[in-house]
DNA sequence: ATCTTAGGCAACTAGAAGGTTGCCTATCCC
DNA sequence: GGGATAGGCAACCTTCTAGTTGCCTAAGAT
């Protein structure tokens, strides 16, 4: 059997997601390309050590990963946990259809 | 043409999902019934008015709505914007994939 | 009429979040 | 070695957030 893990709340990582900057941040990651602080700086608007704090937050969230080379830290998304937070919504529409569609037959029963 | 709204960032969604007390919320609303404040506050560990203010922030979001019977005032779901917080998160995961294929493509080339 | 139950509103508090600035360190380039 | 470039760390400020409590109003139930 699979084990399945505690519980495991999505929560963390919609809280991540619910920042404009963030949400950009990832756009940009989506590139591909691992990028630098000073990149992801450039044209945000915002200082490098406020980007700073948005990519550790993502970090914490498990949904961005660092590298040094060089001077430089790169940066680029983790896509597991992006998908386990793409799952936690699947599910919670899911259930939320279920739901509807149990009432919407209810319903007609009646009628 | 389906006059394209405005960029209309999902980061608020987002934002209102990112905490445990609201996640509950939502898989109590998920039943499909209607539920009331008290019946949302009882066994939540948190008071009637800090219910009330999650629940406002839902709805803020636009996952939620209530409607007064009496008394007292249901909550439900209200489903189209979790579709849509749903979509941005896949293509979010889109982009992602097909920048890794690209990447995947260009490293196999190379060989 | 009055008691009880369901909520709304407002004020307040503690702590977290988003952002800044200043200064220090490491690396790269000449 | 010495200047430019890339970041890290820490302190600080302000705003938002999660939660509280107290008190008031509106329905229902008897």
């Amino acid at each position: 059997m699979p084990q399945r893990r505690r519980t495991e709340t999505p929560a963390p990582v919609f809280a991540a997601l619910g920042d404009e900057n963030r949400l950009r941040l990832l756009a940009q990651l989506g590139g591909g390309e691992p990028l630098s602080i000073s990149r992801l700086t450039a044209g945000s608007g915002i200082s490098r050590q406020g980007i700073t704090k948005h990519l550790r937050v993502l970090a914490g969230a498990g949904l961005v990963r660092s590298s040094r080379r060089g001077k430089e830290s790169l940066w680029q998304l983790e896509r597991r946990r992006l998908e386990e937070a793409r799952r936690s919504l699947d599910q919670i529409a899911l259930q939320w259809d279920v739901a509807l569609d149990k009432l919407r037959r209810f319903v007609e029963e009646k009628t």
